[in-house]
DNA sequence: GCCAACGTTGGC
DNA sequence: GCCAACGTTGGC
């Protein structure tokens, strides 16, 4: 069992619109990036843990738990030339960007933000708060996971 | 809205 | 294969 940290935009995203999702799963589309990618395609596997964690918010921060619901497999929206994520290097013989499906858990009664993450001794060496560090998608350490966890409850 | 960091692209 | 230009991310 891995752990991993994804993030998205809440006013695209929020972990509110996945627990209100059909079956509370949604399929983790718009991935552009070579290393998300990897970690998704290789690494990520049915039922691994995942923190949702809210970029680009006031605060930024860690907002709950979900859990990979469905491994990698093609992301269709690369093959849609209407989508905003259209990729036309992304073909549907050989698809070039991946996705899995991921389900919510819960949510925390409180969002863990960003500050108090970084203020935190056991989370400094976290991908996260690395410097430049714009990963939407990266592992996170078990004894990391449940740190988060534990101050979200 | 600014801007630093960093990934990607494309000319050479 | 180098590297400048450009685009994106995401905290502030």
């Amino acid at each position: 069992m891995k752990y991993w940290l994804v993030k998205a935009e809440p006013n695209c995203f929020s972990i509110d619109d996945l627990a209100k999702e059909k079956k509370q799963t949604t399929h983790w589309d718009g991935v552009r990036n070579y290393q998300a990618r990897n970690f998704m395609r290789d690494e990520m596997n049915l039922g691994d843990k995942v923190i949702f964690y809210h970029s680009n918010a006031e605060p930024p921060g860690a907002a709950g738990v979900c859990e990979v619901a469905k491994e990698a497999y093609p992301d269709f929206t690369a093959f849609d030339p209407e989508d905003q994520h259209y990729d036309p290097k992304s073909k549907k013989d050989s698809p070039c960007w991946m996705m899995v499906d991921i389900k919510f858990v819960k949510k925390f009664s409180r969002l863990v933000p960003l500050d108090e993450i970084k203020s935190n001794k056991k989370l400094q060496k976290m991908r996260l708060v690395q410097p430049g560090n714009r990963l939407s998608v990266m592992p996170v350490e078990k004894d990391e996971f449940e740190e988060i966890v534990k101050m979200g409850r």
